[in-house]
DNA sequence: ATCGTTCCTGGAAACGTTCTTAAGAACGTT
DNA sequence: AACGTTCTTAAGAACGTTTCCAGGAACGAT
């Protein structure tokens, strides 16, 4: 047996005197004699048959493939998202296939017409920059999408998003028990989905509390990027002191901490730091980074789980699903070490 | 345009008012009048028309796919392989995937078998054990596979490799330099391939260089994890004081950066610690991480190559290609900051 | 005018599967 | 003994493409 050649149907059915249907019925499952079935998986075992995927896909439509699109293997948010969604659909009796996206939206519409050739079933993603064109292929897309983040209001897809504001007013509120009054932000490019939640949700933070902010406090790095984030963290570090730094995610909180490091600030005593997402990179930092958990993990189950019900009912009513926010408390804010 | 409903060449060949042959040909760059290819492509604009990908697998035998298979999407090493081979496979004309098959060589040999259903042209893969059932499906596999990583001599496979032992001699040879003598290995499982040929290298360094060591300055934590880390290094400090410490990944040695400071040792003062890969988890470790650079990311473009060169021409000789490594010295053993 | 080339186009087969339809066998009922 | 029912199996169409093959048309050369 486990012989690797070409193998098809006829082959089998041939080997074991019996019709191509016969031998499809038999190892799909279907009504058939005891004898039948017996020559049928013997013959099919002793050639190492294995069936045809783009063969059946044709045949019946489906794929059982699922795509996740990630714009960054890199951060940690998404290895986060990809270790939850690849258990649950694998339940379901689909294959995970993750493509990695860059962060522009026009590559986004690339893999939407490319998914619309028939590679997958269905359509996991999280764009960062959302554009006319881009909402305009993901309406007109043949295929169903989940998007994990927040969506225009008018754009009628299932989806799963965070509560980016009162995670902020989390964050906040944390620092402000502690006394730090000079709050600053390391915001992600502020044209991206979750750049603009973060910079409005740390406004109206500021305000709730009663704190006052200004340009000085607020800076924008370039990317979600660690890279990115020291380089934004030093411009803010040359033209303010803030007692406390949000970072966007937690690349940026970490970079945050590394940058006051580099400059001789102690944290948590002169500067606290919150980062966002409470990924691995939160955990494994040094001092370890508090970070305001958006439930990325939830996320991702929650939008498998709505996309898996999709494609099995394509009319089911739209789901909006939004998880709330917590906040993991460690040392950048004094927690427990 | 753009319409996005179900269409096909016979559609779009009705529309035109030509053969659905000519559609084919005038589409994917065959030799056609100037006429009948603008009346083709208009018809095809106008219907939005997409190639359905598994009909022409079907036909072609081709899918314009390859996969990569990763143990572990949480380990950045993977990460800095994924980027890398995006580029590469991207720029030949396949679409990437992604899969994460488990740590246990039966998931990859699953994975085999599910490929063997034609789901991509090629595999490139990074086997943590190999066993003789992988090893055999390894070899009778249909599909052509480029390994990342050592194998076994008598597997006439296409792979590249990293040496681990000469990189492990660098980081012993620096340690050396800065007269530490106790040099602890935290090592992964040693069924592992990674895990075997680190403890093997670290063996003949210590030896090579005049060295000792014992069974107290060598742990193994339960697998290549940041938290099997900590436990590891945990049990390390509780059972000797080595004044050097050698992880056998970066996550390995950023846990034990966090153990040692948990427990109050100053790095890299009181015990310097080296890790390996050399990915962006070195970087931002705080100390950041001395870590031995085992050319993941050059290992990763070969490989592709390989693996492009080999679906072009499978009879073609195996290739053996073997990676130098390099270190690269931070603050972890008293380099910059 | 006939023939041989070359160029363009259409017909049709084939890839491997699933599924509908129908034919035949076995068996019980009237 | 004739008929209806149920069960098992086979035949064949269809999914959407690519590509081989052949039929013309156009054209130049003999």
């Amino acid at each position: 047996m486990a012989e690797t050649k070409k193998s098809n149907l006829q082959l089998v059915a041939a080997k074991a005197g019996v019709s191509v249907s016969s031998v499809s019925r038999v190892l799909n499952g279907g009504s058939a004699s005891e004898e039948l079935a017996r020559k049928v998986r013997e013959a099919a075992d002793e050639l190492g048959y294995v069936p045809h995927a783009s063969a059946r896909t044709m045949r019946t439509g489906r794929t059982d493939q699922i795509t996740l699109a990630v714009a960054d293997v890199g951060n940690p948010v998404y290895v986060q998202m990809m270790r939850t969604v690849t258990g649950i659909v694998a339940k379901a009796g689909y294959r995970l296939v993750v493509s990695s996206t860059g962060a522009d939206p026009q590559s986004q519409i690339d893999l939407l017409a490319s998914l619309n050739r028939g590679y997958a079933d269905g359509l996991l993603m999280s764009p960062l920059r959302i554009t006319e064109d881009l909402v305009e292929a993901m309406r007109s897309s043949r295929l169903p999408i989940v998007v994990i983040g927040t969506l225009p209001a008018d754009v009628a897809l299932d989806n799963v998003r965070a509560d980016s504001a009162t995670g902020i007013g989390l964050a906040v509120e944390h620092l402000v028990a502690q006394g730090r009054r000079r709050i600053a932000l390391v915001n992600g490019p502020v044209d991206t989905v979750p750049g603009s939640a973060r910079l409005a949700g740390y406004l109206s933070a500021i305000e709730r509390f009663g704190l006052t902010t200004s340009a000085e406090l607020q800076v924008t790095a370039s990317a979600f990027t660690y890279k990115a984030g020291r380089k934004a963290t030093a411009a803010l570090l040359g033209q303010s002191s803030p007692d406390a730094i949000i970072g966007a995610n937690d690349l940026l909180g970490v970079a945050a901490l590394k940058e006051l490091a580099a400059a001789g600030r102690r944290v948590p005593e002169d500067v606290a730091v919150v980062g966002m997402d409470d990924t691995d990179a939160a955990e494994l930092a040094t001092p370890s980074l508090t970070s305001v958990d958006l439930g990325s993990a939830k996320r991702a189950k929650a939008a498998a789980k709505l996309l898996i019900r999709r494609i099995a009912e394509p009319g089911a009513p739209v789901s909006r699903i939004v998880i709330p926010p917590a906040l993991s408390v460690r040392e950048s804010t004094g927690g427990p070490a």
